[in-house]
DNA sequence: TATCATTTGAAAAATATTTACTATTATCTT
DNA sequence: AAGATAATAGTAAATATTTTTCAAATGATA
């Protein structure tokens, strides 16, 4: 495992409150990509006086130093995770909402080369797959 | 270009009022990727009496019909797109916001292969790339 | 410690989208 | 065509998510 989002904060001068410092630990041993919603129960817990604005506040933070990422997976809210240095994208189970995590080299350079081809640098990207179980009997 | 969004809606037995004619000859015409309160503006320049309940009833109507995709875009709003049979992702230019259509196969099938390795049959997907022009000189 | 700046909590505001309800329009049945 | 039934539209209110305002609390500085 990585530095925990507390060391992020220290290395880039980030500074620390009770509040964002219970936020920086519940984001950093959840392996899932929480919603603010979710992400607030689970600091609740610890916290129940922390309220979702100050929730809200400091993912845009975290994501503003470059600690968290955000996405918009289909559905509406916003989820988080952490950001370490390897990158991967997702493959998101259509029926359960389940999210696999996967890297594949080939398709990151084929992004690189499409926007090339097209007079651009690559700065950023998005690749979700959305997929359904093989050989699972659903109903 | 292919059929306009009125004739694949009578083809697939959607059916038409006035309002929903209007929507469908704005989208058809719109080469750009409009989100809701764009495409409200411009279905208001034709009849100014068509609410904006109705435009967000009818794209989600021609969406669930596949006759139009709803993108995510960074940014909040979603956006509208009419389907056509030729899939394609896209490049967004992340200073200017333009957005560059491309198709790659190569890439398709890959994003195939890889949710066939995690035992997923592949039913969707979203691949976008963020990019700044190269040669730009900027500022 | 007094002062100035930053952060927080609570509630209101802003933004995007959906829904309830009534009126209008279209469709069906004689 | 008239009347009955169903679908759709417009308005406004409701929801959902996120941001902001503002006063109080906390932290840092002189």
């Amino acid at each position: 495992m990585s530095d925990t989002i507390e060391q992020k904060c220290l290395a880039k001068g980030v500074k620390l409150t009770d509040q964002r410092r219970i936020i920086a630990k519940v984001m950093s041993e959840s392996s899932d990509h929480p919603d603010v919603d979710e992400l607030y129960n689970r600091v609740s817990k610890i916290d129940s006086k922390i309220s979702i604005a100050t929730v809200y506040r400091t993912v845009k933070l975290f994501e503003e130093s470059g600690i968290l990422t955000k996405h918009e997976f289909k559905g509406g809210k916003a989820r988080y995770e952490e950001l370490n240095e390897g990158h991967h994208d997702h493959l998101i189970d259509v029926k359960t909402g389940e999210i696999i995590e996967f890297v594949d080299n080939e398709i990151e350079s084929l992004q690189k080369k499409v926007a090339e081809k097209y007079g651009y640098k690559l700065v950023d990207h998005k690749l979700e797959l959305y997929g359904v179980k093989i050989n699972s009997k659903d109903e």
